[in-house]
DNA sequence: AGAGCCATTATTCTCGAGATTATTTGATAA
DNA sequence: TTATCAAATAATCTCGAGAATAATGGCTCT
């Protein structure tokens, strides 16, 4: 889950997870309509529209896009108020790539460094994952939204083992922000991707505790989507309001 | 300069830079007093009582700590306020090897791929920084600030033919973070070391295109002060609230 | 017709007060 | 004395209205 992992201190182990104040929630509730494309990229988000909607106060809702502006999935204009971050091929690829570079570089330490704890909960996220994949063949859209959290749990589970949590947070943030860009490219994935061999792939290397092995498929992984939007965009060239 | 570099989108040539509002140089008043250490490291921030300090209302005040909290230089505890950020040894070094990290990557690509303006204003922040270090030898600690903001160009300068606005903005969010740091061990730091020779052979190698030296004189440079602060924070263990 | 300027409108920004929640204090009982 | 509980205090969170600022539309002049 791990709402709002980018801000909220998640002191203890997490345990309080209901959104308690109205800030929280509404920016859940504005993060998750962002995410899912129903305030499409580069909209205004003028208060006073959105506070009859998501039914808060201004100064609340004011609130809430501030801190979606720290996710980088919001832009703040000086005093010309809030608009929703635009995509671009260009701005995914550079999420991408500086994913590659941070989480093969927490893949490393993880490996390095973490213990059997670590090990023990990568198993598990591994496990769940695989339950959730093999459904997916069954069902494959509606799905999406348990998919993307046990896929999320993975990843993160991976790199836990690195003590950083600047690079924890970054990766979080990154994550968040591909989330738009997956969503808009999984109906347009090719058939012939496995994403679950790829999963195995690395977290068989990581157990094996093979950095350049694992570091490489993860690299690969991350990569996928991007070289899947550079193919069919060049096809299709305006998919993404470029 | 780059007030608020990590969120307010500085569209056009960074050409307004007057806070305009007062969230704005609320946050900046905030994170002045946070970076030299009038609010210092895990004091409660309550709202009632800095509203009067700094002259602005309740609501203005949230928003200025929000921001602030998208820096990492506050944490925000659900229902239970805001904090300054601690420090700690430990989150130097995270700091640190972060920041090598994503700084080498970014040097590395800026080496590769900058043209000559970057260049240019490369070369232009070098020798404005060689002068302000000239000056330095003489007033060592009141020129602080100037230095302070002439390293952080120069530094700003070595990436920017880098074409990663994520890469950008995780560096300038560590290096704010770092400016604590540096405060603190500013006093305390060794005689021998030459700042401008290490400066000088980072700028050198770049120009040069010779990414391999540079990056290795840039992972150094970053790493200096955190060797430092491991040698005395061995013989003067609380330096630091640890 | 096109460009520049002023009044109007719409939106953002800011504030102080009330509602909600956490913390502290003090009292009672085991 | 220590632990438990309840009232009192203090803090945060939330809201709606007023001030400051930007965007819009119409008007005049060349």
């Amino acid at each position: 889950m791990a709402d709002h992992s980018t801000i909220i201190s998640d002191s203890a182990a997490s345990a309080d997870r209901e959104p308690k104040t109205l800030v929280h929630s509404a920016y859940l509730a504005l993060r998750k309509d962002i995410i899912e494309g129903q305030l499409p990229p580069g909209s205004k988000l003028k208060v006073e529209a959105l506070k009859e909607i998501y039914k808060v106060g201004a100064g609340t809702l004011r609130e809430a896009l501030l801190l979606l502006a720290s996710d980088a999935l919001i832009v703040i204009q000086g005093q010309r108020g809030f608009r929703v971050a635009e995509m671009s091929p260009c701005d995914f690829r550079d999420i991408t790539e500086t994913r590659v570079v941070l989480e093969c570089h927490a893949l490393r330490m993880s490996i390095l460094s973490g213990g059997d704890a670590w090990e023990a909960s990568l198993v598990a996220a591994f496990h769940l994952l695989g339950r959730v994949e093999q459904r997916l063949g069954d069902h494959p859209d509606d799905m999406f939204e348990e998919w993307e959290n046990a896929n999320k749990a993975f990843h993160e589970a991976l790199i836990a083992g690195c003590d950083s949590a600047c690079t924890r947070r970054f990766l979080s943030i990154l994550y968040n922000q591909a989330e738009r860009y997956r969503r808009v490219l999984l109906p347009n994935r090719p058939k012939s991707r496995n994403v679950h061999r790829e999963h195995e792939a690395i977290f068989a290397a990581t157990i094996d505790r093979d950095a350049d092995a694992a570091t490489g498929f993860l690299a690969d992984h991350i990569r996928f989507n991007l070289q899947n939007l550079k193919k069919f965009s060049d096809a299709i060239p305006d998919t993404l309001a470029i």
